[in-house]
DNA sequence: CCATTATTAGCGACTGGTCGGTCGGTAACT
DNA sequence: AGTTACCGACCGACCAGTCGCTAATAATGG
């Protein structure tokens, strides 16, 4: 009858006490307070909730961590870095043609954004994430910027080749991409309704590179 | 010596005990749970602040309104109708060029993220209007889905008549408006970096237009 | 026009519950 | 036998919402 005993023990995979390397619990807890944290947000997450999924209990959370703050920020970064080199490109020495654009750059784009991990760390970098006051700095400076002039120094060599078309999306490259990045918006809104229009957006998105960069004839 | 006396007293405005009518009342809780409600979040807004500066104390709010989400709730609807109507665009039978698609819908658009209280209600709706289940409905049917099919219907007069020319741009016009949604999410993560941007973003923007909509001579 | 009464917005101490973090004790592994 | 990860009861701070009282206004009536 008592339900809540039994969903508890489930929860928390019947697990009695057990020493783990601290590697290993350091992972779990991050894992646990990653979920946690994405669907409550840092201030309604409780650290009850990120001890139970992890495994253990409250205090044994904090034989590895100081404090929540400091679970938060240790699990951005990790998850940041992780995430933010899956929508790298190759930039070797083929030739930079629309179709290679389109699938080197933005189709990583659509890809990285269907996952539903990626969908929710942006989420929590723009919910709390100027709750670490230097992370908006640390975002820009390791993934934006770097990610901006990449693309840029790409498109220049399509340009210089003449295998794209010269005109404002050659020298604004961020409006290259600046659909894909609605559609992560769309997503953090209804993901849902998001996951449905994906393929659509993508051809549509696809479709205007076509128009703007193919080189006259 | 006790500031915090002195404090307090200057953010009630002075105020003793004051009776007020009901409309004014509410229309100053919903000021100031606006500003609380954008600084803290949902959760970490206090209703001691909300009432300070609404003049009041917490136990004064709760004769004009039933709890914390009754507040946000309405707080969120009043002001999403009252900025809604500020993107609006005229759909009258001037010619449909892209210069007036420019000056018409995406100027506005620019115009209306500058306002800092647009990009907060916007950001309030993104990280706490999913505690209001209805709401994303409600933004969906009321605010998006209506403003995508009068932009559609506008850009279809314009092809039709021969002042735009057909393409992606008008088969999806949410290709349209997407640099400057970009621009509004980047408003949200650092507003200080986005305003000096602000004149470039809208230039490259339109220049895009041109490019695309021209008709053919 | 003032005086008395009725009404109710407003006040703020208080309650009940929540939750981050602590600490003494326990048991798992070396 | 020693080390320490782990447990979980507990503490103290915090806060939404309550409630009995106060006083500002409106209603009444003389």
């Amino acid at each position: 009858m008592t339900n809540k005993q039994s969903s508890k023990t489930i929860a928390a995979t019947a697990a009695g006490r057990r020493r783990l390397s601290p590697e290993l619990r350091i992972q779990q807890i991050l894992d646990a307070a990653f979920v946690v944290f994405a669907e409550k947000g840092f201030v309604s997450a409780r650290m009850d909730d990120i001890a139970a999924a992890a495994g253990l209990s409250k205090g044994g959370i904090y034989n590895h961590f100081r404090s929540k703050e400091q679970i938060f920020e240790e699990l951005l970064k990790h998850r940041l870095n992780q995430y933010g080199a899956g929508v790298e490109f190759p930039d070797d020495d083929r030739p930079v043609t629309v179709e290679r654009i389109i699938t080197d750059v933005v189709e990583p784009l659509y890809a990285s954004f269907s996952n539903p991990d990626v969908i929710r760390i942006l989420r929590l970098v723009l919910v709390d994430g100027n709750r670490v006051p230097e992370f908006v700095r640390y975002w820009h400076s390791l993934i934006s910027q770097p990610y901006q002039q990449r693309l840029q120094i790409l498109v220049q060599k399509g340009v210089v080749a003449g295998t794209l078309r010269n005109g404002s999306l050659t020298d604004s490259p961020a409006l290259i991409v600046s659909p894909a990045l609605v559609f992560m918006f769309d997503t953090m809104v209804d993901s849902d309704n998001a996951r449905q229009q994906l393929e659509n957006r993508y051809q549509a998105h696809a479709r205007m590179l076509r128009e703007m960069l193919t080189p006259p004839v």
